[in-house]
DNA sequence: ATGGTAGCGCTGCTA
């Protein structure tokens, strides 16, 4: 089973691309970030053809996440169970069951700046991921929470920490509220199977050729709960895919996260 | 070099 988690930045622009990598690569489940598409304007046919079930959960303007499986889109959820959270309905989590894992794609806000309210929105978000997977899951079954959780984890994780002084993205509040998510039961899959390295980085700014000087993030995240946490084989970052095309076409800020698990 | 890019959508916001 081959599952990529790629924050696609516009689903409408990047529609041909993300075909082209699906019929290059073979994923069974696909889970996209930053959509950018309403409902009715995801082209659930385009995969459809290519053999894919999906589901969206997206107003259009911004967020907008998918689940696009081979495996079958069962029991779709949207937003956050509970009503009553300020986070309750942002176009940013969506879960299905696919081939028997609960999987769910998630893009936790940015945070913007240290302190503002975005950041304690954001700390608040993580703190209700971790309620609705105590509410809806156990750690016993094969979970995965994959998605951009605009956290680097730990200092490696980004291309130069002395640059993050007072940066998001870093801070212990952040690490912190995403290692209470984790202690769920949850993997970092990418983390554990490159456990001495320096990313692998997913996510390069646009600006000042980060991309090329090699100054990137690692903050798409693949996490699995113990039971199929051991079921994985390899991960990886596919780099290639945050090249600009043969047909100019522009790459994503994002390199999808690849994690293939032994059936 | 004290900025730079990209997407949405038409103005400035978000990242």
């Amino acid at each position: 089973m081959r599952v990529v988690t790629w924050n696609i930045n516009s689903l409408k622009v990047r529609l041909p691309r993300l075909e082209a990598w699906m019929q290059a690569n073979s994923p069974d489940i696909v889970l996209l970030q930053e959509t950018k598409v309403a409902d009715m304007a995801f082209p659930a046919m385009a995969f459809s053809a290519l053999g894919y079930e999906s589901a969206h959960h997206g107003d259009g303007r911004w967020n907008g996440v998918a689940i696009i499986s081979r495996l079958g889109v069962d029991d779709v959820r949207t937003g956050f169970s509970d009503q009553s959270s300020d986070s309750a309905n942002e176009r940013r989590i969506i879960s299905a069951t696919c081939g028997g894992v609960r999987c769910y794609s998630v893009y936790v806000p940015n945070g913007r700046t240290v302190g503002s309210p975005f950041f304690i929105a954001k700390l608040e978000w993580l703190a209700e991921l971790r309620r609705e997977l105590d509410a809806k899951c156990s750690p016993d079954d094969e979970i995965l929470i994959a998605g951009d959780f605009n956290v680097a984890l730990e200092d490696r994780d980004v291309w130069d920490i002395s640059k993050f002084e007072g940066a998001t993205h870093v801070t212990n509040e952040e690490r912190g509220a995403l290692r209470q998510v984790m202690d769920f039961g949850l993997s970092d899959v990418v983390r554990e199977q490159h456990p001495n390295e320096t990313g692998p980085f997913s996510w390069w700014d646009y600006r000042a050729g980060s991309f090329h000087k090699g100054e990137g993030m690692r903050i798409d995240l693949v996490l699995a709960s113990k039971p199929l946490a051991r079921r994985v084989s390899s991960a990886l970052v596919d780099r290639e895919a945050r090249k600009k095309g043969q047909i100019a076409e522009a790459p994503s800020d994002h390199a999808p996260v690849i994690v293939d698990f032994e059936d």
